[in-house]
DNA sequence: GTCTATAATTGGATAGAC
DNA sequence: GTCTATCCAATTATAGAC
């Protein structure tokens, strides 16, 4: 407020109502798409007027990409494998497996899954933005643990790289695809059993005798 | 030709035109996706009227679901592991793996599974069908030949199905959500070591000594 | 059965008042 | 900056002639 304030009301500060839009946009691509969301659903959603949304973006693509951005950035935010502890693999495994899977299936991981995977052809860019901050992510990560472990002996691995991705597969399992799919989401004893699996058969192939 | 021949040139057969339709459904929604393709692109590429393509297929819907249900059935069409040979299972697994990557990263079922991914949420039956007729009869011809090999001795397998899952996932590995994402298709010699890479991880963890 | 022409609706985007 | 009201293009679906 300032002496020349004119008495107006002042409106909603810009950050705060481009904050509300991308919410609410958020919501409804997640929940519906890109092709089946409208911009007048998101306007509802967003307690605000169709004008104002082009007020902060010029088009339903840019809105779009913006949300996806921002989700992929989002995506494996402190997904970190360096506090592993390589003396420990199969605990290590374990516990990167439950936290893995358990991403990977949370319904909005899925949503943005569905999305990207459905609209590649016609946004690629937005795949390959989600794919960097996603999937290789973990694998750089995980790709660091199995070097440090190689190294120290407790695993016998000649490709960290490619066993880094093995091992991501074989936790993702049939689950993820399955989920993708729409069929029914595993309980949580589930998702333990299907980590604890994973890591098992991984250290049939990789472990090493004490 | 009849006696009551009325002279008026005959109207293609039926199953003729609606055939054609399919094809050119099935061509349109593979290429656009279920939003972005509209009945008059379908009409054009089929040559025929959109009031036609309406005589055959009574809305846009159905017109889809055909498609992805004729889609389904040719999926794994032939897909047996009946003939592999329990007795020699790296190259039966090489052998399976290679068909199986091959058959999975093409570009038609891709372009399937991105739509069917893609379109969950409005047609979670259609998502259902591809799955029977897709991966779960994958995974069942896998898991008979993994039974016969655990009786045959010649693999060290407990759950038969687990195994399935695994092995499956291990030739899926990344490449083939990365080519979901449209990320580069790998050439012939990275299929094949991808294959090789899968088998020879699994045998690793399941296979026996001679 | 097939077409042309059109109805009816939806949805992205904008003009103009405040 | 925000809203109401509206424009306009695209699209699903159908009516009616042949």
């Amino acid at each position: 407020m300032s002496a020349t304030d004119t008495g107006i009301a002042a409106p909603t500060a810009p950050t705060v109502k481009a904050e509300s839009i991308l919410a609410a946009a958020r919501r409804t691509f997640l929940a519906s798409g890109f092709g089946a969301a409208s911009m007048d659903a998101i306007a509802r959603e967003a307690g605000a007027s169709k004008a104002t949304l082009y007020v902060y973006f010029s088009s339903k693509e840019e809105l779009f990409g913006a949300v996806i951005a921002r989700e992929s950035e989002r995506y494996a935010q402190g997904f970190s494998a360096g506090d592993l502890d390589p003396g420990d693999v199969e605990a290590s495994l374990t516990f990167f497996a439950n936290r893995f899977l358990r991403l990977l299936l949370s319904p909005d991981i899925i949503a943005i899954n569905r999305i990207i995977i459905g609209e590649v052809v016609r946004f690629p860019a937005l795949a390959e933005v989600f794919w960097q901050a996603g999937p290789e992510r973990v694998r750089v990560q995980l790709e660091g643990f199995f070097r440090r472990a190689a190294a120290a002996g407790t695993l016998d691995i000649a490709d960290t790289r490619l066993a880094a991705g093995q091992f991501a597969s074989l936790v993702r399992g049939e689950l993820h695809q399955q989920y993708l799919f729409g069929l029914g989401k595993p309980d949580d004893k589930a998702l333990s059993a299907a980590a604890k699996n994973a890591v098992a058969t991984f250290l049939r192939a990789f472990g090493t005798r004490k």
